[in-house]
DNA sequence: GTGGTCTAGACCACG
DNA sequence: GTGGTCTAGACCACA
C-alpha cells in the first residue's frame, strides 16, 4: 500500500573519512557475499539509493560502475542492475590477507576508544562461537 | 649508534582510498589503544616517520597536530612528541557493554564476507597484541 | 515454411560503450559497402532483427529511420526495408587515393598497439569478404 | 620561452558517438603499446589534458582512473600520472580478437564511405608490408 | 600544482 | 523510468 520500500539499508557514513562511493561499493559487497543480496536480485535504482543515503546519482552510478567493471553485478541498459549468477570469493576480493587487514584496522580503534582492550574483545568473540 | 631506529612499524597503504593521514591517525591510536605505545613513550620525529613511510613531512606532522588537538599526544618543544598519561575518562559510556556489542556485529558480516571465521579473527587480534 | 530466417548476421556487443544504435548503423552500413548487401537486398523486419540482436524493436526502428534519412535504404510501406541502388556519387573525393592513405595511417597504429601485423588484418579483411 | 607543449597529441572527436572517456582510454592505451609513451613517461596532467582536449577534466579524471585501476598507469599523490613499468601485452586488452574486431568494424565503414572495396583495402595494406 | 571526491543538473540511450 | 555521459565548479589530500 503505498510504495514498496526495498529494505537493502546499505549505509555510508559521511563523518568517515573513507571515501563515499568506497563505502558504499564496500557495502554492496559485502551484502552480496553474505548473501544478504542473492545472484539475480535487482539493486536499488542509481537514483533510488542516492536519495536513501542521502548522497549524489553520480556517486552510485559510479560504485554501480565499478561493480559492473569487476563483473560483480550485471547492467541491463534501461532496465537495473542486478547481482551476478557467479560471485566466486576470488572475485569479491582478490586478496583476502591485505582486506582482512583493513578491516581489523577498522576494527580496533572502535572498540578501543570505548576502553576495551583486544583481549575483552576476544573473549567476547570466542562467546559467539560457541 | 648514530640514528634511533624507533621500531614502531606503523604502516600506510597507498592503494587504500582512505587518505593517508587517516590511515596514520588511525594506527596511532590503535597503538596507544592497545598498549604497544605505552604513556610517556616517544612517538619516532615527524621526518623520521615521513622516512619511513614513505610520505611528506606535512601529512605526518597534520596528523601530530590533530592527536594532540584531542589531547592523545603532548609535544615537547624542542624535545619530541609523547604519549599521554590518561586514557580519557570521559569516553565511559553506561552501555560500554550494549555498544561493544554493536560494533561487533557490524565487523561480523565484513569478516564472513571474505569467508574468515571468528576464529581466524581471534588469531589475527592475538597476534596485534604482540 | 513459415518465417524467413534472414541470415545477415549482424552483431552488437551490450559489452562496447558504443551505443547499441551506432553499433546496428555501422554494421549495416558496412554490409552493404562491402557486397554483403546489394541493392535491392530486403532488410529483416525491425521486430525479427530486434530479436535476432537481442535488442529493444525501438532501437532497430530509429536505425532504420536515420538510414532512411540518410537514403541509404527505402522503407516501402507495408512491405519491407530495401537497399537502395545508388551509392551516392556525392561522396566521390578528388583526393581519395590520399583520404584512404589517410585512414590507413589512422587504424594501423590501433592494430599495432593490440600487437597485430598488417597480415593479421589482411587475414580478417578476407573473412569478411566471404 | 614560453611553454614547454608536450607533444602528446591525443585526439578525441565529440562527434563520434563512442564516449569520450572511451575514446581517450584507447588513445592512451594505444600510445603505450606502441612504445609513444615509454615506462616511467608522466602523463600530461589532468587539468592540461582537459584544456587541450577541450573535454572535462572529470572526463579525463576518470580516464586517469581506469587505467590506474588496470595498473597501465600508477598515480603518485600530489605529484602526476606515469605509465607503468610493466605493461605486459595482456594487461593492455584482455581480449585481443574482440578488439580487432572492434577495429575493423570501425575502419571497414570509413574507407567504404569513400566507395572503396575490402579488395581495394587489402591491396593498399600488402603494399605497405614490402 | 597534482590527482581525487562530491555535488547539481543537463542530456542521452534504452526499454 | 533505467543507467550512462558530460559539464561546471567546489573542496580536499598530498608534495
Amino acid at each position: 500500500y503505498g510504495t514498496m520500500v526495498h529494505m537493502t539499508s546499505f549505509r555510508v557514513d559521511p563523518k568517515d573519512p573513507t571515501p563515499l562511493y568506497a563505502q558504499l561499493e564496500r557495502a554492496i559487497r559485502t551484502a552480496i557475499a553474505i548473501g544478504r543480496l542473492q545472484p539475480g536480485a535487482q539493486l536499488p535504482t542509481v537514483r533510488q539509493l542516492a536519495v536513501d543515503l542521502h548522497v549524489n546519482a553520480n556517486t552510485v552510478a559510479r560504485v554501480y560502475a565499478a561493480l559492473e567493471r569487476t563483473e560483480v553485478v550485471e547492467t541491463q541498459r534501461g532496465v537495473g542492475t542486478f547481482v551476478r549468477a557467479t560471485p566466486p570469493a576470488s572475485v569479491v576480493s582478490e586478496n583476502r590477507e591485505r582486506d582482512l587487514d583493513r578491516i581489523i584496522s577498522r576494527f580496533i580503534p572502535e572498540f578501543a576508544a570505548l576502553g576495551f582492550t583486544i583481549d575483552d574483545v576476544i573473549t567476547r568473540l570466542q562467546r559467539r562461537t560457541k
